[in-house]
DNA sequence: GCCACATACTAACAAACGTTAGTATGTATG
DNA sequence: CATACATACTAACGTTTGTTAGTATGTGGC
């Protein structure tokens, strides 16, 4: 699925990864669209935990905000093969799940916005320019999904470090 | 093809589009495969000329930064519909064209960690550190795709402005 | 006026698709 | 041992897929 897309992988590929017949899929799930929904959802429903556990929590704005960026690279690098179908086959979502998913990532931009308005060290973007600024650390966030390799020398800690350092301080030398 | 997918759009879909029945389409195109390779290439072209016309200009480094970012963001904007297909669909070139395209990329990376590298006004990142950097900038970059509306108030200019910031200086205050 | 060419059409093809029906098999519960 | 259940199988279905063959139509060059 990570591969050839949601539309592009037939049920018969996914059974015969699990060494079975396309048919028997059919003891375990309504339709191919479950797949997609269940993957998609474990996901959003993670991210939306991390979001809350951080709003209600006592840690200052800054650390409200390195600890969002740590969360949300650990959910990415703990689910690699989900992460990708999460990020990029959610499209093909049909209603009421559509919907719902796109809820959740307003719900999603949101938090983050609030973390970064809540932050008082940084500039005070105009409204129009927050909303670039979220959607910039998440897209750099989300990238790590595109090269990132678990078993690689950079280990998650380090990925957290730097990326914080780009997205907050910038590639700038203070 | 934005919508569905290059798998999901049947050649039936980007006929109707058109107003012609799907089997006319073959006195235009070889097959389906040739409208995703002139589709990807089409912009590839664009962002290595672009590339290269900023490494042999005599601007300062950071002056190149600026302008690559500038180039970058005009031409997404300037192509939104083939941007999407350019950026998500491409992995479905069959060779030899998936490793021209890859082989591509690669060079537009390089030449953007060149640039990076040039300019002494930042951090000197470790060498692990300018890949999340470059690809941290191109994706927050290649997310304007997702969201920018060409008819919408942000102009372009201040598109590359915004962006340019944020990327270089960061989210913290100066 | 005629010929070549570009480009549209209808009809059809084999292959692949998601899904269903009907059936076999092993395993756990009474 | 018998019954129920979970889960696997084969076979087939109606659709949709990309593509080809054969044909009609209009336009520009001789």
């Amino acid at each position: 699925m990570k591969n050839k897309g949601y539309v592009g992988t037939s049920m018969r590929d996914i059974a015969s990864g699990m060494s079975i017949e396309a048919a028997s899929l059919y003891n375990h799930i309504k339709g191919k669209e479950d797949i997609l929904t269940d993957n998609c959802f474990e996901l959003a429903n993670q991210f939306i935990d991390s979001l809350n556990s951080i709003l209600k929590s006592d840690e200052k704005p800054l650390d409200k905000l390195h600890t969002f960026i740590s969360n949300h690279v650990n959910i990415l690098v703990g689910n690699m093969d989900a992460a990708h179908v999460f990020l990029y086959e959610w499209k093909h979502l049909s209603e009421p799940h559509y919907s719902k998913f796109l809820s959740m990532r307003d719900e999603y931009e949101r938090g983050l916005r609030k973390i970064l308005k809540d932050d008082e060290s940084h500039n005070n973007f105009e409204n129009s320019s927050y909303k670039m600024v979220v959607i910039s650390v998440l897209s750099s966030l989300n990238a790590i999904e595109q090269w990132y390799k678990p078993d690689g020398e950079i280990k998650v800690e380090e990925l957290c470090n730097i990326l914080s350092q780009i997205l907050i301080n910038g590639i700038k030398e203070l």
